[in-house]
DNA sequence: TGCTTGCCTTGACAAATGTCAAGGTTTTTT
DNA sequence: AAAAAACCTTGACATTTGTCAAGGCAAGCA
């Protein structure tokens, strides 16, 4: 092998050895900022002590999603609590006419996941899957479970949680049972400006139980006003 | 007084002891058969001991409804869980063109109430009302959370049973986002035969945020097939 | 019993919403 | 930079649903 050319080979060994080694830097780094994110929406809600975030670190797991790359398949069986540190997740079925319907948005800081598969060990009906590029820690059902007893404050802290979500799900309940499209539409907007402005148009349509062309019209009727 | 006439009034003192005698003994009955109910409900849920049970018993109060008479008025505070021990409730709300829209149905053995006035101490947006005769058993929110708090069991039985809730508010949210009038009919009197059989026809339509005309026109069409 | 009220149905019509198809724009990907 | 995909809008038309009004039946009340 001439002198050149096995000099060439070592500067590519090299080099993939400083890639590899980049990519395990930064493989642990998103760990640290992923939970770094979800501690501390944790210590903006309850008390934790150190050895507390331990435990919870001792059993989370991390997954980074690319745009529209599922988190959950309908058909599979998921059994996490999924927190969404970065990016924007949606939960929806897909009907027998292939038409989408969105249950669910969840962008950073909140909880996405199949309460009905994680309670019935059974396939999941939904999917789930990133609008942007996203990160999530994931709680397998029984590590939760093993938090919630361990740990009394967070135990307490999930259930002021699935409270409020009962509450934010009634007025949903409240406007689809008594609201017209463009009721809906301002209703939506109001309450949640921040996901209009990050989300198609035609998905808000589809949360609201409404067609995509009937959204368009009444938001040019709606912003004549 | 001549002794006829004493004689009667001696009568009809006599009958009204007896009449209060028989309302007192009526009232504690009623108490009994109230509480009993309650603790059947529980017993099948959840063990607990007879100290429990007493703890329970001791802050719980009774109403009876008649027919149209409110549990709960839009504009009032009202901080109790409400479990039905028998009869039927509705809860409901009248918006500013004076319709009705059902949020809710309670028969025996379900709860009511607002959580989001019991959350927020404001008035209530919403009217509870009997639908049959009903009797009811109160726990005022305190009441409720000292519960929570002594007995173990029945804290976990209660988050369990806001767990279920929040299930079963998401079917109708998928209902309602995704079908036809006909569809969410057919879908409701097969999910809950036994309250389609109860209430009258417009009161299902206005749970199902439908008109009582198109649910009776839909409901014709139906039977044909 | 008779009267009132509530409940359900039906028709005619109006209004809201959905569907299909096309075109233009923006964003994403290559 | 070009190509592809996603997104939004618009028009024409079909379908669904709501509204108003009237009548009949049944249940509850006096």
């Amino acid at each position: 092998m001439p002198r050149s050319s096995s000099q060439a080979l070592n500067d590519t060994l090299n080099l993939n050895i400083r890639n590899f080694a980049d990519q395990i830097v930064n493989f642990f780094n998103l760990l640290l900022i992923m939970f770094h994110a979800f501690r501390k929406y944790l210590e903006d809600k309850i008390n934790l002590t150190d050895e507390d975030y331990g435990l919870i670190e001792s059993v989370s797991s991390f997954k980074k999603l690319r745009r529209r790359q599922y988190l959950l398949q309908a058909g599979s069986v998921f059994r996490f609590h999924a927190f969404v540190c970065k990016g924007f997740l949606r939960n929806y079925y897909v009907d027998e006419k292939g038409q989408e319907h969105i249950m669910h948005f969840a962008p950073e800081n909140y909880w996405t996941g199949d309460r009905s598969s994680i309670d019935s060990y059974l396939p999941s009906k939904y999917d789930i899957d990133a609008i942007e590029e996203s990160e999530i820690l994931l709680l397998k059902m029984e590590n939760f479970e093993m938090i919630r007893k361990t740990i009394p404050a967070f135990n307490d802290f999930v259930n002021e949680t699935l409270n409020k979500n009962a509450l934010v799900m009634q007025e949903r309940i409240h406007a689809n049972i008594s609201l017209s499209a463009e009721e809906k539409y301002v209703d939506f907007i109001s309450k949640y400006p921040s996901i209009s402005n990050r989300v198609p148009l035609h998905m808000i349509a589809s949360y609201l139980g409404v067609s995509a062309e009937t959204l368009s019209r009444v938001r040019r009727q709606f912003a004549k006003k």
